[in-house]
DNA sequence: AATTATTTTTAGATTAGTCTAAAAATAATT
DNA sequence: AATTATTTTTAGACTAATCTAAAAATAATT
């Protein structure tokens, strides 16, 4: 297993997530567009890939992972989310402000690194934002979860993450007082908008259907 | 201040290295050295750093950085070194597995990364091997020090740093149980090879002149 | 001072990753 | 089924970083 370049890691990585959300094969456009890069520059990497086994690729017919490259793809996920733990818990960065250096900080090639730093976290099952963290095996822990625009008036639920993970969603959250962990129940829906009225922290608050619509809880 | 690709930062980094050694500009042969790469590729690199401002370069007279590049070279030896405390203090690693590791985290780009890590460590003003971090500004703690190899018979000094940086070099110390910090009592000296006889943790132990011209003591 | 040795630079190729524009294949519409 | 639209691939070109081999400049030696 020659090792991959920065690049190709992020190719792997892109498909992986690509594929996940899908649940089928990602298309040589939804790479380009995930990675902002032509198609032609897929293309070209896709058959490098291939030429690698790390992806089955068929002209026109879009790619999958192999087991190798679902593996690296999975470990790559397995230390960004390791790594954003550590910029939020011990360097006390805000969520929303970890997503970028955790893209650099997952390239580094060091086994010994990510599970000593698993070790110091204590072995945190999940991310800041509430993204299950693989284990050396790649086995996803997992829980079940409703996106809160799903939850009828009254019902509770905890928060336990975010749909989007775009740095201005996170700190409009941060200025609602509205973190992992916190109760939300919910006090009225309006048609007009789509938008909740909700309890949370003993205050009301009103919530836009697009953010109900991004943020995960679990209820009960 | 265009960013840098991770291969401009380690030309930087040589060069400082190298003219803090010798006190003078840079050969194009030392820095092909260094790289481990042609003296072909070193000019290259030398003329395109010198059109980013970076080094004074002029044809067949070797190099020195310039305010700015000695800026950012300095600010690579502060990351790295920050790194290779958090790995020995906060992950555990020996003084002798670090370096590699931090050759590559040297290379993340944050500003506010590298400010959080030095306070998270308690602004540390020595790495794990004895060598000073530059603060924000680039000014570097000064003390004086002399090689073991210097100490007359009688002498006594604390450990301080090494000399050569190896891995070998190092997991060698740890098995003689030398470590920063120990005090060193010379109380013999062999002209035969060189080598000397020292009282170490309530031990008389032998140490060659390899290896005691490698460790910096502070005296007294 | 002339010759030889060393260092440095130039010239020309190569590879990874990217681009645009054109060609080919597939999918959607009439 | 034929035409049109979309997606994907190919072709050709570019940049960063590297190489080897040859040329040029500098340093060392006779
Ligand atoms: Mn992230
Ligand atoms: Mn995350
Ligand atoms: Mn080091
Ligand atoms: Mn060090």
């Amino acid at each position: 297993m020659e090792k991959l370049s920065y690049t190709e890691e992020n190719y792997l990585k892109a498909i992986f997530k690509i594929c996940e959300k899908s649940n089928k094969s990602a298309s040589t456009n939804a790479i380009a567009k995930r990675m902002a890069t032509s198609a032609a520059s897929v293309t070209d990497m896709l058959q490098r890939l291939a030429g690698k086994l790390l992806i089955n690729y068929e002209k026109y017919k879009g790619v999958t992972l192999t087991v190798l490259g679902g593996k690296i793809a999975t470990n790559l996920v397995r230390k960004h989310r390791l790594w954003e733990v550590f910029l939020v818990e011990k360097l006390e960065f805000s969520w929303g402000a970890v997503h970028d250096i955790a893209e650099e900080l997952e390239h580094i090639k060091s086994e010994e690194l990510v599970e000593r730093l698993d070790q110091f976290l204590g072995q945190p099952k999940f991310d800041p934002h509430g993204d299950p963290i693989p284990d050396v095996d790649g086995n996803f822990a997992f829980r079940k979860k409703n996106l809160l625009s799903e939850l009828k008036k009254g019902e509770k639920g905890i928060v336990v993450g975010v749909q989007e993970h775009t740095a201005s969603f996170l700190d409009y959250l941060d200025q609602l007082n509205l973190s992992l962990g916190v109760e939300i129940e919910v006090i009225d829906f309006f048609e007009y908008d789509e938008s909740i009225k909700i309890l949370l922290n003993q205050k009301e608050t009103i919530l836009s259907q697009k953010v109900s619509q991004n943020l995960f809880v679990q209820k009960g």
